[in-house]
DNA sequence: TACCTATTGCGACTATTTCGCAATAAGTAA
DNA sequence: TTACTTATTGCGAAATAGTCGCAATAGGTA
């Protein structure tokens, strides 16, 4: 299963590095100049997701969010820091901070969600 | 806006402390043994929710899960602490552990949702 | 240039959660 | 007990997020 190159796969990934931050698939096809459909926009995210390129956050709201981390590759497991999303502009950022967790004996942690809402700096 | 005692209140929270876990509205309803309709489960949750009996989870896979904290009262924040979802069982549980961060300066956290995923001790 | 197949767009579909509205019933007071 | 107020319920509909199958398109390579 190699991969091409496509435009809606750069549109996206643009996209996601100028933002920085984690976006919705609705917020990300708001942002597009190109139109691009709301399934391959999933399909996009998800093969960055299986990629390591792009990890994935489920905030409070139920929704996920796509965020392309750049300290990701000086980790182990990619995602385990705090995210952090802002309930009045509606976006997700990489906190730098670690999560810190010891699960009990006999849990075995495969993944790690934690998103801290509130205000943030610039809204505040 | 006073609150009433009904059977269907009296079941979901028997089910919730008996159960000790977080459920979602669905293994809710597939546990009861009272037949109680999709939407009045909701609302009877999050109006525990609303009066502090109730805290509410959303796990990575996007859904509301719903759990009577024990240890609840002890803290200012009620929900501050790690929950596992097990991938198997599919339940959650919560964790002892409280949840450490220190976010930057001008944010301001408003709630905390954590949430680890992998198997637990009783699957492993 | 031709070919293989990864990718896209479209439509349909599932699942979760919410909402409006009329009917029911819990709590209170007479 | 009886009457009354309104919180609560059940039902149906609807909003929203995400996925899937299929035919058409278009990268990449030979």
């Amino acid at each position: 299963m190699k991969r091409r190159n496509t435009p809606s796969k750069e549109a996206v990934l643009h996209l996601l590095v100028n933002t920085g931050k984690a976006m919705s698939r609705d917020a990300i096809e708001q942002k597009l100049e190109v139109e691009i459909d709301r399934a391959t926009i999933y399909r996009v995210l998800n093969r960055f997701c299986e990629d390591g390129m792009v990890h994935k956050i489920v905030a409070e709201d139920g929704k996920q969010y796509f965020a392309v981390c750049i300290k990701c590759d000086e980790k182990q497991i990619p995602d385990n820091h705090f995210h952090f999303r802002c309930k009045n502009c509606e976006t997700i950022e990489c906190l730098p901070e670690a999560v810190q967790f010891s699960a009990p004996n006999g849990y075995n942690v495969e993944s790690v969600n934690c998103v801290l809402t509130g205000i943030c700096k610039d809204c505040s």
